[in-house]
DNA sequence: TATTGACTATGACGTAACGTCATAAATTAT
DNA sequence: ATAATTTATGACGTTACGTCATAGTCAATA
């Protein structure tokens, strides 16, 4: 049982904040008969939810009404989140590497046009991306009834689904390997690239094209991910990546 | 010249908006007779560079102040939003990692305590390493002689030089990988990790515990290192990683 | 030419997610 | 017992616009 300063240290947010979900119906801890507001255990757990679907972007209404649906599955939630995570960071790491690109070429001496300077980041693609992304995060969460269903689809799979699962994308592994010293762009690459996405299709979800950009990205900025792709081969995170970004250009 | 509608669709962003600037004074375009706004191309770079500091997460009044101050030193700017967007990466990689554990405890049946709950999300402890960090750093990067003095110390180095370092860090990671079975805090370890310290300092910059510290998290952080790390042989990077921290927990 | 419809302007209030006082009661420390 | 913290509630401030409302302007049409 703490008070709100301690909880809101330990959650390392203010205690305005706590005031503010407390009114608006959020997070709603135990009073005492002065007033206080005492927040346990279950709390916290919500608290760190909020914060979850707040990195996300949703509107506090929005992880209200997420939250206190009575279908809500934390566990495939959280599932769900990372892939969301690791996409923020892979952006993250783009404007960082465009804001890198800007200091060294002032270093160079060079000046970049506005036009250069602006082209890591092309506006117009990036709200389309953040606006399309968004709509897709909507539907899996937002709306009940999908997101049940896409809950339902991966939590309906027996073992021997999963093995089988496994299986078939481990044969495709293989076959790319032996590619592995063709150019990315090959076209036997680009079919072994192309099944990759139908079997994350078949068996997870509609995986579009930006999606599919946000995996191959991750292939190669999470080190988890990279570990265990590079597990088949050595170096073979980078190729995939690069193959399945040669993919989605040339369908975009 | 184009009116509002048409500026405002090109750049993708609302009329409102455009209206918003001109009236805060950031982007004031030319007026007709009639009243009406009329952009240039001259506005149109003005507005892409406002977009640009915005996807960085500048407030409005503080691009207004960048944009319009007459000294205004672009490169510093974008040193010190680098920082910043270090910062938001780093916090990213927490909850990711918190993401993992709920998972994991999920999984596991195990309860976390509130504390381990919000590790990741702690801003105060990122606020205070980023602080004591960004002093060391700016001493070294910031723009003063430091800076260009460890700028002209790598680049004095010629190609015989970089070998010599190559093969003296080389040296210091076969003895290392021979050490492998043993425990990170062994005393041998602990031996070829201040070597590899001290080499740092000779050849690069006085490399402080707290830079080695953070230079042991980017090793199993980041992905580009990872890699090149465990080259030398597998897991060792996470390996060294351990030691290293060893050695700085020894060390404060 | 009068009218319609699209576009424009300004003004003013609305919104989200809090920040920032102000005031008063309860708790804790000395 | 008194001072220093912490708590509560209330209310206004803030940022970057969104969303009307009202009214003038412009181009095409009946």
């Amino acid at each position: 049982m703490y008070k709100v300063k301690e909880a809101a240290e330990l959650a390392g947010v203010s205690v305005r904040t706590l005031h503010h979900y407390d009114r608006m119906g959020l997070l709603t801890p135990k009073k005492g008969g002065n007033g206080y507001r005492y927040y346990d255990d279950n709390d916290f757990i919500i608290l760190q939810q909020i914060l979850f679907f707040k990195e996300l972007d949703f509107s506090l209404q929005k992880i209200k009404e997420i939250l206190q649906s009575p279908d809500f599955d934390e566990q495939s939630a959280l599932q769900q989140h990372k892939k969301i995570l690791l996409e923020k960071k892979a952006r993250l790491e783009r404007v960082i590497k465009s804001v890198d690109q800007s200091i060294a070429s002032f270093r160079g001496g060079e000046t970049m046009t506005p036009k250069e300077r602006f082209e890591p980041f092309d506006m117009q693609k990036v709200e389309e991306h953040r606006k399309k992304y968004a709509k897709e995060a909507e539907q899996r969460w937002g709306d009940t009834d999908a997101y049940k269903e896409s809950a339902e689809r991966t939590s309906a799979y027996s073992k021997d689904d999963w093995k089988k699962i496994h299986e078939e994308n481990e044969e495709i592994d293989k076959r790319l390997v032996q590619l592995m010293d063709r150019d990315p762009a090959d076209e036997e690459v680009q079919k072994c690239i192309d099944a990759k996405r139908q079997h994350i299709t078949k068996y997870f979800y509609p995986c579009s094209i930006e999606i599919f950009r946000g995996l191959a990205d991750m292939y190669v900025n999470d080190p988890r991910f990279t570990k265990n792709i590079d597990k088949v081969k050595q170096g073979y995170a980078a190729f995939v990546s690069k193959a399945m970004h040669v993919y989605c250009d040339q369908r975009t």
